[in-house]
DNA sequence: CATCGAACTTGTCAACTGACTAGGATCACA
DNA sequence: TGTGATCCTAGTCAGTTGACAAGTTCGATG
């Protein structure tokens, strides 16, 4: 009898890499990154730990890994959604640009959870996230003179900034807690649409 | 010679559970449930591991007892604020709810930190967090008659909950990366004061 | 078909984790 | 004085952690 076949078919190049950056978004997003094992990480991507230091040094780059995928995401989303917006009118573009930031932390709740764990502390995760990612984000919204359509002067931007991004996120991020509390789930279609609706009156009315 | 006080002069009863209780929220706050250690908790109180297994059962306990303190703390200082706002005109009594919150989670970082870091998976200690400590809270809003007064419909509560709470709270919450992004030290009298004005000029304007 | 290297598995390491035990120190009160 | 209760320390336990070393599988290339 052939045996060629009969052992585990070996799965596409590089494709458990890319489940185990899936996991551990999943993984760093729930628990925290001292708290996310990389054993549960292998697990959750079907695979074995020392895979992963196989494909990272370290678990601090396997974690820059997770972010880098994340940021992209938001980023070419961002783009793609924001680009036909650009001739609407002012208070448009502003409700338009809330409603999908919305929309994407509704979707990437681990988003929000990823800032705010590693937001407190100054270490070199911290130092690394915020120049290599939220950085550029943050100048891009400065340019983009959206806080002064919005006639929110130039010293508020960074209150603004936080602002929204902590209305936007939170629901989603504690979605378990607010379910228990408020009996609303924020993950339903129409939760999400209400939530939208509310931050962005929030700024534009 | 007399010896009754030349031996390591015993504290204050109770003392030492104060200062692991202290501790510990600074801990929890800091890194989690997960990742901050019995050990380093004792270590930051001055005391033994072994200490805390005799003052609590076992590390969960100990972190409601933590969660405990912090919630009377901010249920104290509410109470204290609002009530000569009682009387208040309703647009008044809301800015002034708003500004003490934001008073308080600037001071209490931690508030924030824990709560996302409890909420997205349903434990047993979410569970217990949200039934004892943030429904009464979230009721007594409701109650309150807020909502109606800043114009907010009896569906769009849990909305604003979470948004007001997030929209408060994320920037000294993540204070470390505020400052590295916006140049923005959050912790300064000035933003603090700037930081309520902004929330409070969100929902009451 | 031989072989070389990339992808993957298994096993092991010291360090650390929360919980526990046994005992010592200090007190209030008889 | 002593006697029990409370507070605290030191040491130990099995289980988990991130990192690493050594070996296996398999496809591409010659």
């Amino acid at each position: 009898m052939e045996k060629t076949r009969t052992r585990r078919p070996r799965k596409a190049r590089g494709e458990a890499k890319d489940r185990i950056i899936a996991a551990a978004l999943e993984a760093f997003a729930e628990k925290g990154f001292e708290a996310a094992s990389t054993r549960d990480i292998a697990q959750r991507a079907g695979t074995d730990q020392g895979l992963l230091t196989y494909h990272f040094p370290n678990k601090e780059r396997l974690w820059r890994a997770a972010a880098d995928r994340l940021f992209a995401g938001l980023a070419e989303r961002l783009d793609a959604r924001l680009a036909p917006l650009a001739q609407a009118e002012p208070r448009e573009r502003i409700r338009g640009a809330i409603r999908e930031y919305v929309y994407w932390v509704a979707e990437h709740p681990e988003f929000f959870r990823f800032l705010v764990d590693e937001g407190n502390l100054s270490n070199a995760r911290t130092r690394w996230l915020v120049d290599t990612h939220l950085k550029p984000r943050f100048e891009f919204i400065k340019q983009a003179g959206l806080a002064r359509a919005a006639g929110i002067d130039e010293a508020s931007i960074p209150h603004a900034f936080f602002a929204l991004s902590g209305a936007a996120g939170l629901i989603f991020a504690v979605a378990s807690n607010c379910r228990r509390l408020t009996g609303l789930d924020p993950r339903s279609r129409d939760a999400i649409e209400a939530h939208a609706d509310f931050v962005a009156d929030l700024i534009v009315r």
